[in-house]
DNA sequence: AATGAATGAGCGTTCATTCAT
DNA sequence: GATGAATGAACGCTCATTCAT
């Protein structure tokens, strides 16, 4: 024994330290590849179409991902953060329960038409199997996030009763649903399709 | 349909004429290849897996399909055809518009919760780039079926003024959510399901 | 459910079963590629090499192992299961065990000079993390065998007393290392390498 | 050895001078990358793990090492080295050359048994198409050393005749495969082994 | 109709080595 | 002396599809 072995123990493998330069290649990666895999499906867009349509070597693939699933979790799980975020930005301050479902479901939408490429992935992951665990866990925080709301309009007698967490499901069915169908595939107004939305959410079908 | 000629003249795709057993094993493969493709995912199911499992070689496949894209298409068209059809004969005979989008939801939350593995099949087709255009086909149908009885109980009076056609898929975007998140993933009861998507969708949250 | 899935169980995965033609083209691949690992190494030797040197398509490998791994680990197991089978050969029938030990040398030897390319692969495979443990499993049933010879000319007070299984081992590390450094190395005869392996493990140095 | 020209003129390989803190450095890669090579194998050790585990940056190690094969060279001569010169301590100033075998094969068992890495990269090596050579050069010289005590030894007509070359190697033989099987894979004690290798050298298995 | 052997393009990943900073 | 980002050839392996029998 030397004496100067490292640190032992197990590695964790955290995430390597980047320098800045690292910092803007991994972003720069993330990016692209979030748009090609919405362009041609991911398991249609290879490493190797990635690296090269940034004009660097495989290597540099490896450098900063372990591989090709875990950039795609990666371009997911920040997906799912950023929506939560600007719901959260957009109701902070609301004090009226009803008025932050319909504040977050404009958020949703506006942030969804915007980001219409992390839509396809979202729903595309939603559906495979090695990543629709990730999705659950993304819906489950969203609907517990609604669901606050709906308890809270209920016990202002404002809510119609109900399971708080089935209600927000339903109202996150409405939107996913509408922003799909009606922005992604029909470019329609992201604002418009708020509007009906939140009319769908608020007053159903009927007189 | 033609259907069946002595042999084909240019073959444009006709398809091939089977025997009684023939009919059969197709049937075989496509079932067997739908729970297969249901429980390890599309892409991770090789034909050789599917070939293995039913004992027969890899011959047989290619024989009654052209590929395995076909095999899964044709899977996901006699399922969206299986569930219009039962919705059509839950309705057939019922005058009442708002009952019939009720029946035709209590129909389709309860055929989506007895194929538990063909719901998983078009909730993976609908994300992915090589099928999504046929879900989507699919999904218009559906929504035209429905808005049509929404449009009666507009005439009515009976139902809130609106587009049709995107009340006809808030409904949708609601039953799709709330079987996927509830029946499949939390294992519940379809006729709650049901009540709980039919209740949200005649009055909405608010009192 | 159609009630005509396989047999369910966990697939074992039992040798596949192979037609006359697959038997051949099983042993053509295990010639070749225990020739071409000897004479480039087992890690310089891509499976591509091994297939475009039998002119097939490099899906005809992994149709017939599962990997590289595997079809160097069968070598290693046939040139062992080879080894002993001619060893036990020889001896068969002779009574006296010293005998039998000579014998067993000489027939070590013989096979070991005719086939050189599979002492170069069991050498190799001793040094190596992937497949060291194999190597040792042979050696141990070997050094089993000689051990009983050994005990029995104790009994006839033929043989010094000691260890049996360490004199076995002794006597391996002989005729290896001989086989090696003067059959493999300097091309000597193998009849009058076995004959000093045979003096010296009977009297050792001294006069 | 010329060793410190100011700045070489052909590159002739020199060993690039280096300063006392150099130096260390150097020592400490060499010992911990064969550490790693034992536990890991050679092939399954890449440089990134190395200079990872030493937490410098891989500049550093091809600063010292042109290549990792280098380095693994570099490492086997030395371990011989040290052997050799183990050996001609332990013997030196002894006039008996029986004696001198016996002193030799005792101080080998010790140094491999307090090496295990080494005698494992060593039997790597050994094996190994890249390193054989070197391994081979090693052990002739071993041979050749404990041939000159055998060939005294029958001019005093205290060992059997026969070909001391052969004779030593047969002594090589039985000490490494002991070292191997008894002190590396079973973990004996190394005087023993040294007893029982003595012995059968001596004396061989009759009575 | 059916078998099972064969094809071969393509993929994800590794890693020795180089080099700008 | 040292860093860490980058290169790119190479590898093991998969699998949809074809085809001789």
């Amino acid at each position: 024994m030397t004496g100067s072995e490292p640190a032992g123990m197990e590695d964790h493998d955290q995430p390597r330290p980047l320098t800045r330069r690292g910092e803007l290649r991994r972003r720069q990666i993330l990016a692209y590849a979030a748009k090609r895999f919405a362009d041609h499906g991911y398991d249609a867009t290879p490493v190797s179409d990635i690296v090269e349509g940034l004009g660097v070597g495989k290597g540099v693939f490896y450098w900063y991902f372990t591989s090709k699933e875990e950039l795609f979790s990666e371009i997911l799980i920040s997906a799912q953060l950023e929506l939560r975020q600007l719901q959260q930005q957009a109701i902070a301050g609301e004090a009226d329960p009803v008025r932050r479902i319909e504040l977050g479901i404009r958020a949703s939408c506006a942030w969804l038409a915007e980001n219409r490429h992390l839509l396809v992935l979202i729903n595309f992951a939603a559906g495979d199997t090695r990543f629709a665990a990730m999705i659950r866990k993304g819906e489950d925080v969203a609907a517990t996030d609604a669901a606050r709301h709906v308890k809270e309009g209920m016990a202002q007698y404002r809510i119609r009763e109900g399971d708080p967490l089935v209600l927000a499901r339903a109202i996150l069915g409405v939107v996913n649903h509408l922003t799909r169908t009606l922005v992604l595939d029909q470019d329609q107004d992201a604002q418009a399709v708020a509007d009906a939305a939140i009319s769908f959410c608020f007053h159903g079908l009927l007189v």
